[in-house]
DNA sequence: TATGAATGAGGCTTCATTCAT
DNA sequence: CATGAATGAAGCCTCATTCAT
């Protein structure tokens, strides 16, 4: 599936990059503060540094804007776990290593993650599929990397359960961002680290009771 | 905590009861359909079963159907969790059962929990806290059950990793109403029970690894 | 054809022709000062005597103004040819009664015709048929009072004058209204309705010609 | 009353000449598609074959695009009438061939003479004379060769007679470009140009009627 | 001369909320 | 208590025009 085209009036594709640069970053704070609903297209402009006039000279219309955000955050993070899964050997190490960057990533980009997680749903009909694409190739790197440990015999479980597993950690990635409020009272991104790795690793049975 | 009270402008106890189960029932099938910033007051009031003006009657603003609607939400589910807890021994089959009730809560009420998770954070500053604390308390049920287990010796474990626990419990339930779309292609409800609790229970390392 | 419906919101019929005859009314003021384009819907509601809240209540779009004030207009002007092709007795004296009374209208209603005129292009595909067809209608009201005096041997034409003459008349009459800072300078409507006939009647030749 | 002047910041005077031509070329195939206010300045530029910079520098405002499509229109057709008037002998043959003439250039600029008529109005108060004066002009055309006749003895009218004789003539004509939707489906151009002349010459009244 | 990115006033429309009946 | 007509602030988007390159 290819990128979704989002049409712009502006000719130069050196502009537009930047300009939509611009674009993305003065949205997302103001998604993270207000919402994109609450958002209005003057702020965004406003907060882009250029007029509206030059906002709608890059996009089409004000969904756009929130797929633009979207899009690019998945790309920012999925590149990043991108890196760990190129030099994925295939060992436990390796995975732990990938959740870990992976759950780091997202403390970085909190609130990134936070509002494209609460407002993917506000994409269109249209739009949706593509982030949600994204979504899934993330979850497949997870997957990867356990069946990396299967094939290496560090790891025995069958499909269902790598898949399952996959899941947990991409949720357990955004949980740190959209339950921050109660997750950072408790722990940091070490101990959430740690901890959850732990109990996906072990399970909350000691060995005393195995 | 109380509940936040929603002011009415009719007296009639009874009668605010029962209009607002109109209202809550209405709205949550048009919250599914378009979310509620796209829905309108007019179009709950219609779906209520009444004018725009007797809706008014009810509530002061339009961010109170969204309230009621929230808190309607966790009062059902928390309802059916306290009875789990009630009769809760602190063995690790109450816990097991616990987390399946919950589960299939969440499944039985996937439409309503899918949009109180998508739409709580349109709440203003005011009402949220109040929700929040139902997650809480929900979270903390949870813990009870764990708590239960290790005063029983039935698990060894320290407090933040109970808290951690909890925490999963309650957004794996969360996870199988707003992740359905991907996971109910590989999973029934049972399969994700069964599988998510003998991950809970004994981590991915399993027999062999150990 | 029936008439295109133009949808209100609101419910009561009465309500809903009393609001709209003010609307009319005081769109058909600013059409005329400022053409249809260079009218606000603002303007229209202010003219109107409501907001443009209420404006909204009682159209769709800023066409439906357009399309509204057409439909009246034209409604008004075969109103009263009817009448007149009601007393139609097939003599060439009632078909210059009716000539001189369709002058007469457009005369009174000058500003209508010519907005109606001029702004009719501006319909969209969708509502320019309705009122089309009402122009056809007129033209062959004409077309009724020429074939009375034929059937009656007042008149030896065949279908190809007739229509022809039929379109003149109607062309001439809406003349008066879009010519008229020429024809005003030159002609009172008496003028015009006399030299009109005259020419219709016995075209340039006249006596001396023949 | 000399032309109005469009200013341009080129002074190229050829050049001048170049563009405005494309302009008024790619200008009138969009008022035909969409009308004036519908067709946007990029359009124009686009369909001029340049840059939306480059048309700014052959005109001040989109209102001067309209005067010099309307202009440009308005001394096609009179050029061509010119030729008729230049060798009027004064005989009722050479008014036929005048309204013939006339009539035929119409058709064959239908498009042109529809956009010009529907569009005038648009025009500013400041350039709308430049055109309304062209009209009056035309219709002077027909008035001398009308009274060619008179001054010949081939007809006997009174002035006032002939000034209304020359707007029928007029209107006839642009009837035949804006009422096309409705004509062409009964007659051709011949017909239509030998109904209306006999119609003109001899009225309705047949021989007998006399 | 030619280009096209930038501007922002202003247009159309929606919708939460009020209030007279 | 119930109704629904009225309100107007505010949102999204367009487009004529300018100006630096």
């Amino acid at each position: 599936m290819k990128k979704r085209e989002v049409q712009a009036s502006v000719k130069d594709e050196r502009l537009v990059k930047k300009r939509r640069d611009q674009m993305i970053k003065g949205a997302v704070t103001l998604f993270i503060q207000k919402g994109f609903h609450r958002t209005t297209t003057r702020e965004i402009a406003k907060a882009s540094g250029f007029s509206i006039g030059t906002l709608y000279e890059y996009i089409r219309t004000k969904e756009d804007v929130l797929y633009l955000v979207c899009d690019s955050i998945y790309d920012q993070v999925s590149e990043r776990l991108q890196k760990d899964l190129d030099m994925n050997r295939g060992t436990l190490e390796s995975l732990k290593l990938g959740i870990a960057d992976y759950f780091r990533v997202v403390d970085e980009m909190q609130d990134e993650v936070l509002v494209m997680y609460q407002e993917v749903k506000s994409l269109s009909k249209d739009a949706l599929p593509y982030v949600l694409k994204k979504e899934i190739e993330m979850v497949e790197m997870f997957e990867k990397l356990i069946n990396g440990c299967i094939e290496n015999g560090e790891l025995d479980l069958v499909e269902d359960q790598v898949k399952m597993i996959a899941h947990n950690i991409f949720v357990q990635g955004q949980m740190w961002a959209f339950r921050r409020w109660s997750l950072k009272r408790i722990y940091s991104i070490d101990d959430y680290i740690k901890l959850q790795t732990d109990l996906l690793f072990q399970g909350i049975l000691t060995k005393n009771a195995l």
